[in-house]
DNA sequence: TTATAAAAGGACATACATGTCCTTTTATAA
DNA sequence: TTATAAAAGGACATGTATGTCCTTTTATAA
């Protein structure tokens, strides 16, 4: 499962890239609204995408959030490995010190499955294609009433 | 993934069962020792899974940890739900703050699968089929040289 | 040029998971 | 019956994730 601060970001970054496409750079206050999360503590999380390059930001009058060109391929990945790291992709399922294909623990074989698959996801969906299912209907950013 | 303690529960109750199957009941030093965990720690862990049922213990001189025959056939899911709930089983992937197969967030579709495997898993593996592994040389219980 | 609005940054606060220590209870062996 | 060994239980300690508040920096508009 992912950290609240990794889920906060995602939406965060999903929310930005929304707004970008309609020419709009959101601000901290906004999208800690959009995402459901304290207000404060997401611009924490934004210092951190920012300062980790995975999008920008303008100070002062006018600023706010936004991507640039290179950024318009983020994987969820990225996302994961700059907030919470990378452990739950390569931990043994059943706690030991290292997950070892040639001295499995007993879950290996089954685990591996999910953990691979979990895996999958996030290194093919980007923040871009969520958003494109945003956009287009087939899901939704929050549980506000509209 | 699942949280430290419940990884703890996991491997000191195959222990057990690894133990009784050679008639024997251990004790908190034998059990932290066997599966990596500090001592003390390991004792409260084995608290609440006497506390709930999950297997038996006996005080006093010659006591220790053993399952009588109403537990031999303890799935992941009795342990995680007694350790750490379940709300991994049912928790939206984007963080929502449900997940609703009608008004899905962007990761619904692919997330629901991993989740659901795991569960599966969980749902089908139990204590006696992974310490039955290890018994048979399949898998391991720890890293430890032996 | 100055006032303002916005992100960045540092310090602090709270909650929960993890871990430790000491006392109490209880079953058995001597 | 008493001493001993073991689990149970309560109180406390530490670490990490989550959350808050206030100050600093900086870009823009007036
Ligand atoms: S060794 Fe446990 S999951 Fe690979
Ligand atoms: S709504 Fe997000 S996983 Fe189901």
């Amino acid at each position: 499962m992912l950290s609240k601060s990794t889920e906060y970001a995602i939406r965060a970054l999903v929310f930005v890239q929304l707004r970008n496409w309609e020419q709009k750079r959101p601000g901290v206050g906004e999208i800690a609204k959009e995402i459901e999360a304290p207000e404060a503590y997401t611009a924490k999380i934004l210092q951190t995408l920012t300062k980790n390059k995975l999008m920008d930001s303008m100070k002062g009058r006018g600023g706010g959030f936004f991507f640039n060109d290179n950024q318009s391929n983020l994987t969820l990945y990225d996302v994961i490995h700059v907030v919470e790291g990378d452990a739950c992709f390569h931990k043994c399922g059943f706690g030991l010190k290292q997950c070892n294909n040639d001295n499995p623990c007993p879950l290996h074989e089954q685990y591996k499955i999910v953990r691979d698959g979990f895996f999958e996801i996030v290194k093919t969906e980007t923040i871009q294609s969520l958003s494109e299912k945003i956009k287009q209907g087939e899901a939704v950013l929050n549980r506000l009433k509209k």
